[in-house]
DNA sequence: GCGGCCAGCCTGTCAGACAATATTCCCGGC
DNA sequence: GCCGGGAATATTGTCTGACAGGCTGGCCGC
């Protein structure tokens, strides 16, 4: 029998091995795309992928394929791979799973998360809190993804902290833009503060409310700089 | 300048091609898994799945690739591709995501479903409800997955759908096994019906929480089975 | 100036090769 | 007879090279 026991899993966290090369074109790629290195529409050859990443076209090609399930990457049929765009209408379906994923980390750092981890939370919005209101959007984009990096930790799932984590890439561009939108910040704040506040409390509902709340605040914030663009850009072509 | 205009999807939708290898490949091994033709912990070296689809190697390590990341799939560092154990542990994470996801998909679809739409839902249920209480679990599965179908076209956010899809694969041969517990079906219709009827209302909120309330029961259910399953085969071990 | 044609580029796929690693199983020692 | 070690085997992870077919862009003729 060619079965597995349960412990797969448990080996393959805890051999310490040399990340195989395809992880890292793939982490190489999805920050290059994630950070603005690559910019929407922008093509991709593999040629230009293999030599960026001194990797062979399999890798590479495994790397884009996950990059395409993430939703990073568009293939079109013999024409390769696409850096994706983010149009509001997907915008839309992209903060509305954003509002619930989050909201079930919250609720589940509340009810899960230790003291230790309560308390970096807290010291993360601190932090956010004592950003001057011209801060520069790299920086305040960091301070939420530490914010975030601790409460996919602490909601102790794994499923949902992958899930978000792969939909919060898809739109971590937009959210710089809309983070430092003027007078953004002191309302992103103040949303936080209800967040951690009722992680404090042990009182998942609140969490669950207040993480809501605030993606869809951001959604809103979001939304409106993405249509004036899309609007611009439509009168730009006429 | 290389850039590409937002028609892209649009292009990539409406383009009739004979769907690439990688593609017929990654759904027959889907389809494989998810029926359990594959069972759980079987090791699936390549050179076996080559044969098995005619294909590649590069073309079937590029399917492996997509089925690890949904989760079907988890690769020991050499020594390949092994079908997926669902834990208890990881099975409560698929469900508290389903829920939500599901909740998602319920209200969008009594916001933005067609008529036609609504009626294909409730003809569905129907079909459910008619169905004799030791019905046949495949056949069982069958109809519910059609109701997932509709479902998901009808809430009108395809990031949605695609998520829940990939979750609901996850746990299908579960499913398969709690829709015929015994006395559960009664449960099951009468949990549908709710949210066919807050549907027909157009009422979000109840679609939301019908939806939710559904996906709890079938939690506990499954639960108790996987939990029992689990002990039993601890036991067996001794 | 315009439309069609051709060359070149890129994708999608395959086959084969090779080092590194895991597993199997046989054989010799106890 | 049993156990441990080591060779033989299998498999992964990766690279290279190849080739058909589709797409693009530029050139040529009109």
């Amino acid at each position: 029998m060619e079965a597995v026991e349960q412990s797969m899993t448990d080996d393959a966290a805890l051999r310490v091995v040399p990340k195989p090369m395809r992880k890292l074109v793939e982490e190489g790629l999805r920050n290059a795309i994630v950070t603005g290195r690559f910019s929407p529409g922008q093509h991709l050859p593999d040629r230009m992928l293999c030599e960026l990443f001194g990797a062979s076209r399999s890798v590479v090609r495994e790397a884009v394929r996950l990059l395409e399930a993430e939703g990073l990457i568009t293939t079109i049929p013999n024409r390769g791979p696409f850096v994706s765009f983010l149009s509001a209408a997907e915008a839309v379906q992209v903060y509305e799973v954003r509002g619930v994923l989050e909201a079930l980390a919250g609720e589940g750092f509340a009810i899960r998360a230790s003291d230790a981890e309560r308390a970096e939370l807290r010291q993360i919005y601190e932090q956010l809190a004592r950003m001057p209101p011209d801060a520069d959007r790299e920086a305040l984009l960091g301070i939420k993804q530490n914010f975030y990096e601790v409460l996919l930790r602490g909601c102790r799932n794994p499923l949902v902290a992958r899930m978000l984590e792969s939909i919060i890439n898809r739109n971590t561009r937009l959210r710089a833009t809309s983070l430092s939108d003027p007078g953004r910040l002191a309302h992103t704040v103040a949303e936080i503060r209800r967040v951690v506040e009722a992680i404090e409390a042990r009182d998942p509902e609140g969490a669950w409310e207040a993480c809501r709340f605030h993606v869809r605040r951001a959604a809103a914030v979001a939304l409106r700089i993405l249509r004036e663009r899309e609007e611009a850009a439509a009168l730009a072509r006429e």
